[in-house]
DNA sequence: GTCTATAAGTCGATAGAC
DNA sequence: GTCTATCGACTTATAGAC
C-alpha cells in the first residue's frame, strides 16, 4: 500500500503496472492479488483515507469553541498534520482522483466538496468578523487551499523542518501576512 | 494539439489513448499519425512551449528597468497571461513532465529550474530591499507558486471575469498582502 | 502464502488500399 | 490526406501447481 502511493505520486496511477508495485516489494504481480483484488482498490482506499481524515479533522475543529481565526490556524494545522504523516498518499488527492471509478468516485467528490464548503465558510466568518482583510474571499480561499494543496511537494524538500515551526510559518504566512 | 491538452489535461497523458485524441478530432487513430509522428511528441511540445513562453516573459521582465516589487507584480501578470491563452497546457506543468522521455526531460527541467531560481532571485531583492515582510523566502516563494500553479483551475471556473481585475487581486493578495 | 503460465483485452504505431 | 486491418508489446487479472 505504501509502496503503491510512492509509484502512484511518482509516475501517476495510469502508468504505475502492478510489476512496478511487485517489484517494489519484491514479489511477482500475481502475489499481490493474495493481498489487494485489484490496482483501482489500491488508489480507491489511499484516496478515501486521506479524505476520511480531512473530514474527521474538520468535525473536531468545528466541534471545539475558539474565534474563527483560530480555526482557520488549526485548519492549517491539519494540513501540516496530514502531510507530514501521509506525504506520498496526500500527492494523489490534486489529480489522481480522476482515475477512480463509480462509485468510489462519487464518494470522494462528496468529501472533497463537502470539506472545501466548511473551510470555506470559516474563511468567510473570519472575514466577516472583520479578522482578515477583506479580500476576495473566492481569491483567499483559493489562494490558501493551493498553497496547502502543494505543501507536500514542498516538505518533501525540507523533511528535517520542525512540523510546529512549519505550521507557525504558514499560518504566519497564509493569515496574518494578509490581516490588517 | 488542443484536442490532445484537453485530453491530457481531464485523463492524464498516460490514460489518454491515440484513439482518444482521433476521437475528439472526428478521425480514425491511424489518420493522426498523418500529423503528428508520435503521443509523445504530442506532450513534448506542449509542454515545451509553455517553458518557452516562461522563459522569453522572465528575459523581457529582467531586460526592463524596475524596481524589485514592480518586477514581482510583472511575474504575476505573466502567469496570469499565460494561463487565460493556454488553460489546458498549462495545466500539464505540474504533474505531466514525468512522462516526457529523454532528451526532452532533460530540456523542459532546465528551462523550469532556471526560471525558477530566476523568480527566487526577484523574490529575494525585493526582500533584501524591505519591500517585502521579512518572511522566510522559502516559504515566500513556495507559497505564491503554488498559487500561480493552480491558477488555471481557478481560472476554469470564473472565465468570464476581467484578467486585469484578477492580475491586480491576485497581485495584492500575494505581493501586498504580505507587505508592511 | 508463493510461483509460472496464460487468458483476454488494450496500447502505440505501421502497412497498404483508396 | 483518409481509411481498414493488423502487428507486437504490454496490461490486469486468473488458473492451477507447489
Amino acid at each position: 500500500m505504501l509502496h503503491a502511493a510512492g509509484l502512484f505520486r511518482k509516475k501517476g496511477y495510469a502508468a504505475t503496472t502492478m510489476r512496478d508495485i511487485a517489484r517494489e516489494v519484491g514479489v511477482e504481480a500475481a502475489s499481490l492479488y493474495n493481498h489487494i483484488s485489484s490496482k483501482q482498490l489500491i488508489l480507491k482506499e489511499l484516496l478515501l483515507e486521506i479524505a476520511q481524515l480531512f473530514t474527521e479533522g474538520m468535525e473536531a475543529i468545528k466541534a471545539e469553541e475558539m474565534p474563527s481565526l483560530k480555526r482557520m490556524e488549526a485548519l492549517i494545522s491539519l494540513h501540516v498534520d496530514i502531510t507530514v504523516s501521509h506525504t506520498d498518499a496526500i500527492s494523489l488527492l490534486p489529480n489522481e482522483w480522476v482515475h477512480l471509478e463509480e462509485p468510489a468516485l462519487k464518494a470522494y467528490l462528496k468529501l472533497r466538496d463537502a470539506y472545501e464548503k466548511e473551510f470555506r465558510a470559516v474563511l468567510d466568518i473570519a472575514i466577516k468578523e472583520g479578522q482578515l482583510e477583506k479580500l476576495d474571499p473566492d481569491i483567499a480561499v483559493f489562494s490558501i487551499l493551493s498553497t496547502l494543496r502543494w505543501l507536500y511537494s514542498w516538505y518533501s524538500k525540507y523533511k528535517d523542518k520542525d512540523v510546529e515551526v512549519l505550521k507557525m510559518e504558514l499560518i504566519q504566512a497564509l493569515l496574518y501576512g494578509i490581516s490588517r
